[in-house]
RNA sequence: GGCGGCAUCGCCAAGCGGCAAGGCAAGGGAUUGCAAAUCCCUCAUCCCCGGUUCAAAUCCGGGUGCCGCCUCCA
């Protein structure tokens, strides 16, 4: 089994997957916080996610991949508290949310999406273990982590620990920290949670944020995770102490191979809930582009690099990818015998694509040959060259790409109302005695109602109109 | 201030020492009644200054600029 290059946060190099137990790879990814609807940064890193665990399927690779769904926190409760209704009313509606933009985006389900709610108990265990271990110690009601207790602190993020100024950002709830680094494991109970609330050996509260993570992932994945992904803004402090609750529980390395991902930016700046400059999937919905648009845009820069929001770009990904998807389509009118040239260059691109993926995400390199691909099929069709063997090596090599980057596939036929059709027909009456006055009149009248007619010397054809 | 990343054609972007992929846009041509679609052709010495080398976008040193993280954050 040959996996994909991929860079490690942990070590900064660009390092081969190496799962514990090949070929499963368990692969844990973070999830969203249900206080909002998630946006086009959000989006961007769980496809991201989606492409890692499509492209270790496709090396052959039994992945099984678990996303946290972060059901319990200061935002979920503030919002909850805001709209005056019951936590759970606000989660489980903007998880729906959530499930419908993956399920528009053709994401793959992550095999388990567990709430972090439906844990408590887990995590009240692995806090016990860190006590037991000496890694805690409490200060008015709440339970802490005692940075200080684990040497390794800090080789995810390499950032210097006395860099932290302590006081420097120190948040209320946070106040009884003995230091700055410290994190809070459980929350003691304040009348601002209502009775969102669990018992606990240590006082009745609530889970901190990092907990869920640690406790989730080993619970469906074990004590040693394959991959971790998230947005590279969890580096630290997230990831950070995650390591310190798993590996101070268990003694064992809490994550093999550590991948993050890179922002989308509007603008120059990352997009972000607290700068107030957000977008969602409506906002390509907006412009006329469909979700898979979306969907190649963001999958057409390397996962850990930053990549800017724009109509511009949205638009020139919705072309680029309009041409793949018409190829492979027009493939399917190759008749010529036996094999040309085309079968050769279908194995090649394929090759070339399957390559450049695995040299860390290239995704870059991996759609040129997709295109070059392209361009040489519509040679080969054009002159009316193209074997039905050399479109079918084509065609399997765009199954192939499309079970990958998920946004080639060819929309089913829609069926062309007769109205339309009986528009299209009396056009070309119009055409054949030559009053093209009244044929372009028709044409003008077809794009109104949404159509498209193009004339080919097989007769005119009609396809949705496109942007 | 500390740490890290990036700077390649109008826009996006590959490239990891040997004469600069690909996509979008643009111009010219073929084809077309006109279009559309498609094909062909054209369009960059790689932020700046030094250095190493037969050879550097690619390595080294020094600048400049942009972005991110430093306990809200994908």
């Amino acid at each position: 089994m040959n996996l994909p290059r991929l860079t490690n946060t942990l070590t900064r190099q660009v390092e081969p997957l190496a799962p514990l137990a090949p070929p499963k790879v368990g692969l844990y990814t973070c999830g969203p916080t249900v206080y909002a609807r998630v946006h086009i940064g959000n989006l961007r890193t769980f496809l991201a996610y989606d492409l890692v665990a499509r492209t270790l399927r496709a090396r052959g690779a039994d992945v099984v991949h678990v996303m946290n769904v972060t059901d319990v926190d200061d935002r979920t409760l503030d919002e909850a508290r805001r709209r005056g209704v019951p936590l759970r009313e606000v989660t489980d509606r903007h998880l729906a949310e959530f499930l419908a933009d993956l399920d528009a985006l053709r994401v793959v389900r992550p095999a388990v999406m567990p709430r972090a709610t439906e844990h408590i108990p887990d995590m009240v265990a692995l806090v016990r273990s860190l006590e037991a271990r000496g890694h805690t110690y409490e200060a008015d009601g709440s339970v802490y982590f005692r940075i200080a207790t684990l040497p390794g602190y800090g080789k995810l993020s390499r950032l210097p620990t006395s860099g932290l100024k302590a006081g420097a950002r120190v948040s209320h709830d946070h106040y009884s920290k003995e230091e700055a680094r410290d994190f809070v494991l459980w929350k003691a109970w304040t009348p601002d949670d209502g009775d969102v609330a669990w018992d606990a050996p240590f006082g009745r509260g609530r889970p901190g944020w990092h907990l869920e993570c640690s406790a989730m992932s080993r619970h469906y994945l074990g004590e040693t995770l394959d991959v971790h992904m998230g947005g590279v803004d969890l580096v630290f402090p997230h990831h950070e102490n995650e390591i310190a609750q798993s590996e101070g529980a268990t003694g064992k390395p809490f994550v093999r191979h550590f991948v993050h991902t890179g922002f989308v930016n509007l603008e120059a700046v990352k997009m972000s809930k607290s700068l107030g400059n957000v977008r969602t999937l409506d906002a390509v919905r907006t412009l006329g582009l469909a979700p898979e648009d979306f969907r190649y845009w963001a999958l057409s820069v390397r996962y850990r690099d930053p990549i800017v929001f724009s109509e511009e770009g949205l638009v020139a990904a919705a072309r680029a990818r309009a041409d793949l998807v018409a190829l492979r389509k027009r493939l399917r009118e190759a008749t010529g015998e036996g094999t040309g040239p085309g079968t050769s260059a279908a194995a090649a691109a394929r090759s070339r694509l399957d390559e450049a993926l695995d040299d860390d995400l290239n995704v870059s390199a991996a759609l040129a040959a997709l295109h070059e691909l392209k361009t040489e099929m519509n040679r080969l069709l054009g002159r009316g060259e193209l074997a039905r063997a050399d479109a079918d090596a084509a065609e399997a090599a765009f199954a192939h790409a499309d079970g990958i980057f998920g946004c080639f596939a060819v929309p089913g036929e829609e069926a062309t109302p007769a109205d339309v059709s009986a528009l299209v027909l009396e056009r070309e009456t119009a055409r054949k005695r030559r009053d093209f006055a009244a044929s372009d009149r028709i044409r003008k009248d077809l794009a109104a109602r949404g159509w498209a007619v193009e004339d080919t010397p097989a007769g005119p054809k009609v396809r949705r109109a496109g942007r």
